[in-house]
DNA sequence: TGTACATCAGTGAACGCGCGTTCACTGATGTAC
DNA sequence: TGTACATCAGTGAACGCGCGTTCACTGATGTAC
């Protein structure tokens, strides 16, 4: 029963992945990993220099995939309506329909685990994930001023603040989601955040 | 120059809190604990029957500290206003001061912290952490009612969602300040929160 | 087409260190009579 | 007031286990000529 789909470089990364959102990075041997990809720890080595390489290539990877998830989204989005204010309410429902289809809730987000992992990490991991935030906030800081053109906001707030609450309620709602054991809040605090969104560019 | 100023106990728990929060439990080890107390091993194990006990204690401790910290902002909000909307509002003023004068911005929360560690605690421990986010939404939405039976919500939520929300901006708004190192984005969510108040509640 | 060498993807055994935990013991203070 | 005992707040030494890391080696596949 030879595992061929996938290298074990690949599956290494799977494995360590869902072990560090569960128990936290440190807390998440070399030996449990090799022992469910089948593999020796030198074959371990053969691929990761030492462990702060596979927590380098394990945000790396993480980051990546949210940005491809993000970039999908917001593309669809905006076929179905190139309005921009309408277009991002649209990924908001399919960022919350997303959220609500992942089988057991939303599994985690590697950036919030390392935020509280952070003295554990070299300063490089650290500045990726301040740049992952970052790039986040420029994605919808970006259309949220593109909306506002058009829309001029009923409040007066600050849109980076707002592009932020996204990333923040997210956040937020991934934890909540999983203390309380109930993957339905999640999506609820996105479709919020849509509601917020409402009020603060549409006139009623 | 011996620490006369609190129990070995309770000093403990202050530097165990400090490094669980930057590094995470696992990596916090009873060594580097009791170094920095000024105790041996032996001392630490006469306080605290396993590393189990000390995570249990130290999380009973920070619900603790929270709730007294939310009943005292509540307390002197209602005082100012007893409006139940105008004191929610001031409510979320002071909670906003109180992140931004922390000297260098909310050292963390203890529950986000767990969450992403959740496998290495036992049940009790989990129980407790999903207990203390349930009494915050408890909390709010007691509050949130009470605005709304005065000022009928301009727009159709769930006022459960709305008090998780708080909780999921304020985890969420944590997570951005440490990531990001800017102090300010906490406090600044904490107020966009506050225009969602208002614009949830108040005509214009 | 055959041979020589290089690279890839690992194996197997050993290492030293630090971790959480245990256990017998101790000096200082508190309490009963 | 003196004595006996109990409790409190630890000490000191030892334990075994599992951790991350190293190093010499290997069989299979790829490439040059």
């Amino acid at each position: 029963m030879q595992e061929v789909r996938a290298g074990k470089r690949e599956q290494i990364l799977d494995v360590a992945g869902v072990n560090v959102i569960e128990k936290g990075f440190a807390a998440t041997s070399i030996e449990e990993i090799i022992v469910e990809v089948g593999i020796t720890k030198s074959g371990f080595f053969y691929h990761f220099s030492d462990k702060n390489e596979l927590a380098k290539a394990l945000l790396q990877r993480y980051i990546d995939m949210e940005e491809d998830i993000f970039r999908d989204i917001e593309t669809r989005a905006y076929e179905l309506n190139d309005d921009p204010l309408h277009g991002f309410l649209i990924s908001l429902k399919l960022l919350a329909e997303l959220a609500e289809d992942l089988p057991n809730g939303h599994p985690g987000c590697l950036i919030a685990s390392y935020c509280y992992q952070s003295q554990l990490f070299s300063a490089d991991i650290r500045d990726l994930n301040a740049q992952a935030l970052m790039a986040w906030r420029m994605r919808f800081q970006r259309q949220l001023e593109k909306i506002a053109k058009t829309y001029p906001p009923r409040m007066e707030v600050d849109l980076a603040d707002v592009a932020d609450m996204l990333s923040a309620v997210a956040d937020g709602g991934i934890i909540l989601s999983r203390v309380m054991h109930d993957k339905s809040i999640l999506p609820r605090q996105v479709m919020l955040y849509r509601e917020f969104i409402k009020a603060l560019f549409i006139t009623h």
